[in-house]
DNA sequence: GTCGCTCATCGTCGATGAACGATATACCCC
DNA sequence: GGGGTATATCGTTCATCGACGATGAGCGAC
């Protein structure tokens, strides 16, 4: 918790009439979803814990067959959590920092706008 | 992984055989797989930009129904992401801090214990 | 070229999730 | 006690998830 921001962030691209929230909404709920599952935490940790990791090494590790262990692999990919790299036949997978910095300030703005700081004016949506 | 550098959390409660990091699996995946869903993420920022609220103002906010909301409601309920006090006739909700807390501190060992077992000193803290 | 290895994708099946309407329960007010 | 309101639960339907084995595509070694 070193420099927090202000409470709330800056508004993101508007999509189309969607308010700002539902967009950080969705955009959490995406992040979340692809980490709803503990064999994919599990690759998750494992991936931080060494950095990158092949796919091989990851199926070696679970207790789950080569293919589920793909489509996990391809959840977190496409949920941008992980990025992978095709290195010869083999495909060496690293973790994202920056969608994990992305879930943890998209949390903090969730509970840090409760109790941190209550800023009098709302803004906007509100009733 | 034997020493345990300051940033992993002390063990929780060994339940059977298993390691604490597949317990923090389980965790945090029951915790993401409860925010897995707009609807949910968006009845907690609600709750958290309100500090609490009846149950029919969050079925009067969102664009379902109300056994559908209800059935939200229990799913963050059951978490332990959201707390629900009868008041008469109606059910006050409001948000766990203390869930919140556990989750951010679960998402930070899962992403900062890759810069503890890593050489360089890089928090990613910085934006 | 062919073989073997590694990984992604396909097809399938059972389980779970998400949504709804209908119904039951609890409470307050009269 | 009866009526009205607020919420939870039940049962159903459709979509998606999670798992697997089998197959296909890309690459290096021989």
């Amino acid at each position: 918790m070193s420099d927090t921001p202000p409470c709330c962030p800056p508004p993101r691209d508007p999509i189309d009439g969607m308010p700002d929230d539902a967009i950080a909404d969705a955009e959490f709920a995406a992040l979340a979803k692809a980490l709803g599952h503990p064999a994919r935490v599990r690759i998750l940790r494992l991936l931080v814990r060494k950095n990158a990791c092949i796919c091989g090494d990851i199926v070696d590790e679970l207790p789950l067959a080569q293919s589920t262990v793909s489509q996990h692999l391809k959840i977190l990919k496409d949920a941008g959590l992980v990025r992978g790299e095709i290195d010869g036949p083999r495909t060496c997978y690293c973790v994202e920092p920056a969608a994990l910095r992305r879930l943890s300030a998209l949390l903090d703005a969730l509970s840090g706008c409760a109790g941190a700081s209550r800023p009098a004016g709302e803004k906007a949506k509100e009733e």
